[in-house]
DNA sequence: TGTACATCAGTGAACGCGCGTTCACTGATGTAC
DNA sequence: TGTACATCAGTGAACGCGCGTTCACTGATGTAC
């Protein structure tokens, strides 16, 4: 093998990171395979030598971003272990979440246009919802039953990306009250029979 | 006047219905003027008679289309005049809303597109937003305070967008038993204390 | 240890296509006489 | 009442541009001798 044997797995990933923010940033079609590899600090032609085409870094993109932008969220919630469900919602519902599509939540920033995407698309993102759901209902009391803690989950959840999906569309001064009232909402809702 | 007074305004609002039917559908940038044209029943040439640019049919869209998707939910809900906000959620959170999304939520199926749009865009996609708050705010009973209305509202509006947006990233089935978890979340948030 | 070689990650020019937009034109209509 | 005209909504060919993708090539590297 002429190149260490990590190069090409290492360039991959740094096209992967810099699709990642871009996209979410911008949107999907916003932005293009030559601005992605400059922004990678590659040229263009490349870009098929690790992509069979766009669509595909559009998976390889709903595969992977979600676990940096789960550390970007545990960072700003000031935890290295994961926290419980409204300590997740709160610093998910802030405003630098708010602010900062480009290192936050990938269904919040994308969802729509990945729920239109390809199966290939398709497929990673049903898994990594559905993975987001499981964490959060196993971050919540163990009291609670299975059924109780799947439904608190999926409505948590919900709120979150809804949330911040909305905030995103009110002026700045509007966007924070929102976000401040479903804040509130998400911590009496789990905090009823608790 | 050549044409009949209310003629070029009947071909615009065809125009913008066609548009919104086809962009919540497929996204913005999915779909061309020329398409939109078509469906319209058309041709490209005359669509700069009416609108500037696509970006000004895309902001008159967000003007004029939720009112559409708010009566096609109602005629859901089997209902004339505004329901409860628990209703209009249920109704909202439904399969059929979720494999809809051409007559369905405009912030559901295009909220982050919207919210990257430009300033023209983002102005009414504020004010509809708000509006919609404010709407559910005063369906829900008048003996909470204002505050406590504000805040249901709030977090029952981001449960029902964010709800769609995930629902429609998941696979068929688990879609339907995690937007019947989401209903039943409201539904729980909405009865506390009341 | 030093050198020639094979490998393959990355380069950059070029392609074809579809898009938003423009514009000279057509033809259906209400009005003036 | 009938006809010539002015208006302007809609037509369709054409434009320039940026995109995803291809491909012949370059050159940095590990290996064989």
């Amino acid at each position: 093998m002429p190149w260490p044997k990590e190069h090409k797995a290492e360039t991959r990933a740094r096209i992967v990171h810099a699709a990642a923010a871009a996209f979410r940033e911008h949107g999907l079609e916003q932005v293009g395979v030559a601005e992605i590899m400059r922004r990678a600090e590659l040229t263009h032609g490349g870009f098929y030598g690790h992509f069979a085409s766009k669509d595909d870094l559009v998976a390889a993109v709903v595969a992977e971003a979600p676990a940096e932008s789960e550390a970007s969220l545990a960072a700003l919630r000031g935890a290295t272990s994961p926290g419980g469900a409204l300590d997740e919602a709160t610093a998910y519902l802030s405003p630098e979440h708010m602010a900062h599509p480009e290192r936050g939540c990938l269904f919040a920033a994308l969802g729509p246009e990945l729920a239109r995407g390809s199966r290939g698309v398709r497929r990673p993102l049903a898994a990594k919802i559905q993975q987001r759901l499981s964490r959060l209902a196993a971050s919540l009391s163990s009291r609670l039953s299975p059924a109780v803690r799947r439904r608190r989950a999926a409505g948590t959840l919900a709120c979150m990306v809804g949330g911040i999906v909305l905030a995103r569309g009110l002026d700045e001064a509007e966007a924070s009250a929102f976000l401040k009232d479903v804040r509130a909402f998400v911590r009496d809702a789990l905090a009823e029979d608790d």
